[in-house]
DNA sequence: TAAACTTAGTTACGTAAAGTAATCAATTTA
DNA sequence: TAAATTGATTACTTTACGTAACTAAGTTTA
């Protein structure tokens, strides 16, 4: 027994970085400021789901969220200095990514 | 329109990573050796899928199954090379978590 | 011989998360 | 008044995950 127990910190980054999209909206975001719209038509996530998303990226001070008065409201998103802390994080699963990825290949199995 | 178009390896590995428990897996697995039984106590997850995560990463050539002819039957799971290369993703985060990760708030938006 | 134990894995079933599409609110334009 | 635009929500369906009981194969115990 004695199992190793896996660090609280790293476990909580584990479990954010696994919410599906999660990822793609912080990289997405790397690319700089960008609307609600540009976001989801890029990365091809539903509406409902980058809401979700971003509202728990701007609770966790990783996304900034800019209402700017305009004719419709724009909205816009950026990084906060702990969104653009992530950046390392991103590029290694990008640099892996190119050295180990068939593209061709499925992801789940068979 | 236009949008930039992210590329499908990168794509391909978000979604790796973004299955619950895979990067614990993985991250389990660079300790060394395990059984079955090992990485399901370490890290809490269920057989079901931890059966599951396991066929999956051993179709990839992340992950290799042998199995121990003794009694009763030993299954190890190692990882490959490829599982290896996955190391650099994995301390990355763990040095952004304990940089930035505050592990008393919660994950999820309240 | 048969019950009980061990390890790896599966099955059935319930719950939680995500996808889809329609809709809303606010504002401007036709 | 009606249409268009942007960010966002709601209702409903589908998929993923969690729980717990169970299987299979061999071994020890009674």
């Amino acid at each position: 027994m004695t199992q190793p127990t896996i660090c609280p910190k790293f476990e909580k980054a584990i479990s954010l970085l696994s919410q599906r999209w999660m990822a793609l909206v912080i990289y997405q975001l790397l690319l700089g400021t960008q609307r609600f719209s540009e976001i989801q038509s890029s990365i091809g996530i539903s509406g409902k789901v980058l809401s979700d998303r971003l509202k728990e990226l701007e609770h966790l001070d990783i996304v900034k969220r800019e209402v700017i008065p305009q004719t419709p409201v724009l909205i816009e998103y950026s990084l906060t200095e702990k969104g653009h802390s992530m950046e390392p994080i991103l590029r290694t699963i990008e640099n892996w990514s190119q050295d180990w990825v068939n593209p061709e290949s499925k992801v789940s199995a068979d």
